[in-house]
RNA sequence: GGCGUCAUAGCCAAGUGGUAAGGCAGAGGUCUGCAAAACCUUUAUUCCCCGGUUCAAAUCCGGGUGACGCCUCCA
């Protein structure tokens, strides 16, 4: 299969180190806050290449981190929210807080389909990681402690910005709102490997440790997460681009200068949801959920299957409009399966369709082309066995409930034929009613009518005619 | 200011040198008492712009333009 490579720029094949297996890291949630659905659109990009993985007979080991340290009572990310502001008023820890919202990140995935991961690891349960290898990293000269702080030395390595050509001096200082220039610092582009003092003064958890009482720095704690599961190397690397500087660069740093030679060869970075005005943030605009949008009557799975309709490295906008566009077309797509009978499986025309399906796939994981694939199986000459085969088949991998979602769509219209039918047996006992009453065999229609209300059907004469109700 | 990604119909998109897939929406039709659903037909002389290479360019090269992202704790 071929995969783009941030650090090559370049399409490659993609080789994991020991052949059949796969070690994947990606990058978690840090949880201060519920998730909006931009941040899962990487989930969900990255569960499909880890079931494509697993799909091509590959044995994946994925493993995850959960940034429960470092900025969670930073006043700029907390301002706002509510949930952590009404959890502190109930005296409840900030640990609890990072729990109540690590749940909320899976009970999201869940809906959409997102797969755990094989090991899913919290930041604070590593400390012991993070001082055995900062205090390698110090004890080798690649860091240094100032103003209390240990901050990684990026001048001790050969090359620093893995993925870019900039120098040193054009980074500029201080971009973004919050942050400000740290006079602590030999090189501009040093960071901190462990805190003990910091503009997060207000910080709760604090550990025990060489250089003080203090807590670790944000980038640190991926690459010895990953280094405590997946050992020395690793295949792919995941997250979302925003974190190609400064933390993925920050992490091939330190994770070379500790290990000495090349760590992690492939890195898969998913392009950010936008929305008209620009990049999806928890502050501004609308704070879409996932919970949001089953509030608005939308299934979960129409925002999965908008995601797969796009390609993981193009950026993507989300109106409502286009989500209505998806949610039709998955409705759509549901409705034509329900259709299929099963039945037998030529299994001499899986291959064909099935090889469409992979080549999409393989390259550079073309999911859009991959939906087309499935629309294609549906419109192939070959029998409805063989389609939901093939369905089932390509579903492993999208996870779009193709075939559940059909069979509650057969069994929705199954109950609704059945009410037609019975509506029409009301009609009939109503009509035979009206006979008998004609007739003035009044004991019969009375039977009728008592008969009806045992099954729950109210009757009213009226001077038009007989209405009924149901119970 | 530096670095990077991207640009194909109203929208989502495929395309990797051989003459523009597919989906949604729209339009017309069949069917229906009406409506919905379903089904059929239809929708880009051209791929952001200007040059170049080539028998042949959305695709390759050069130069523009625009959008988005990153530049120290955002997916």
């Amino acid at each position: 299969m071929k995969l783009y490579n941030t650090l090559t720029r370049e399409k490659e094949l993609f080789i994991p180190r020991e052949s059949g297996k796969v070690s994947m890291y990606t990058c978690g949630p840090t949880v201060y806050h519920y998730a909006h659905i931009g941040n899962l659109r990487t989930y969900i990009m990255e569960d499909v290449l880890e079931k494509y993985f697993r799909y091509s007979g590959l044995d994946v080991k994925r493993v995850m981190n959960i940034t429960d340290v470092g900025h969670l009572t930073s006043d700029a990310d907390t301002g706002e929210d509510k949930m952590l502001k009404g959890a502190k008023r109930e005296k409840k820890t900030v640990l609890e807080i990072a729990q109540y919202y690590t749940d909320a990140f899976f009970a999201d995935c869940k809906k959409l389909n997102i797969c755990r991961p094989d090991v899913v690891e919290p930041a604070t349960k590593c400390i012991g990681e993070f001082i055995k290898v900062i205090k390698k990293l110090l004890a080798d000269g690649h860091a240094y402690i100032a103003g209390g702080n240990v901050y990684f030395d990026t001048s001790t390595i050969s090359q620093y910005n893995a993925f870019h050509n900039f120098q040193e001096e054009d980074l500029q200082e201080g971009v973004r709102e919050g942050v400000e220039k740290d006079d602590n610092k030999k090189n501009k582009a040093d960071f901190v490997l462990w805190f003990t003092k910091s503009k997060f003064d207000d910080q709760e958890l604090k550990w025990n440790s060489p250089w003080g009482l203090g807590y670790p720095g944000w980038h640190i704690e991926c690459s010895c997460i990953s280094m405590k599961h997946l050992g020395e190397y690793l295949d792919i690397h995941c997250g979302g681009v925003d974190n190609i500087f400064p933390h993925h660069t920050n992490e091939i740093a330190q994770s070379e200068a500790y290990v000495g030679h090349e760590w992690c060869k492939y890195w898969f970075h998913v392009l950010h949801l936008n929305t008209n005005s620009g990049k999806m943030s928890k502050s501004s605009g609308e704070f879409l959920t996932v919970s949001l949008l089953e509030e608005k009557g939308y299934d979960p799975m129409a925002y999965r299957f908008f995601c797969l309709q796009s390609h993981y490295r193009k950026s993507l906008i989300f109106t409502w409009e286009n989500l209505d566009n998806a949610a039709t077309a998955y409705d759509k797509l549901l409705r034509n399966i329900a259709k299929l009978q099963e039945g037998p499986v030529e299994e001499e025309k899986l291959a064909f369709l099935q090889n469409a399906f992979r080549e999409a796939m393989d390259n550079d994981l073309n999911t859009a082309l991959g939906i087309t694939a499935l629309y294609d199986v549906l419109k192939a000459n070959i029998s409805d066995g063989t389609k939901l085969a093939l369905i089932a088949d390509f579903d492993q991998v999208l996870s779009l409930n193709l075939l559940s979602g059909a069979a509650k769509i057969r069994e929705a219209d199954a109950l609704q034929n059945a009410d037609s039918a019975w509506i029409a047996q009301i009609e009939e006992q109503i009509a035979l009613r009206a006979d008998a009453k004609k007739e003035k065999d009044f004991a019969k229609a009375d039977a009728i009518r008592a008969a009806l209300l045992e099954q729950g059907v109210i009757l009213e004469d009226t001077a038009t005619g007989t209405v009924y109700k149901l119970k």
